[in-house]
DNA sequence: GTTGAGCGTT
């Protein structure tokens, strides 16, 4: 599998929409939408998984594609920033 | 408005 990040996504963007999309290209595993923690309110990005495959189209075909009046990025995601210490 | 969260004790 592959983590895929997709930005850009419009705030009313929700992950059922984003999970249609991509399942056009291929199986998809898990959608991961994120939200201000503190707000409640979307941060205009996200996270697919998907088989590497899949993923690898999906990047090559919905990247730059228009979605909600917005064009999408979808790349392979980057590592994800290790927490701080609240401790 | 572009690279996540929260938890626990491995």
């Amino acid at each position: 599998m592959k983590k895929i990040f997709v930005g850009n996504l419009p705030f009313s963007a929700q992950d059922h929409e984003i999970e249609a999309l991509f399942a056009g290209i291929g199986n998809v595993h898990n959608v991961n939408l994120i939200y201000d923690r503190e707000t409640g309110r979307a941060r205009g990005f996200g996270f697919v998984t998907m088989d590497a495959e899949a993923a690898d189209q999906a990047i090559q075909k919905l990247d730059g594609t228009l979605f909600g009046g917005r064009n999408l990025r979808v790349n392979e995601a980057a590592e994800r920033k290790p927490r701080q210490n609240r401790w």
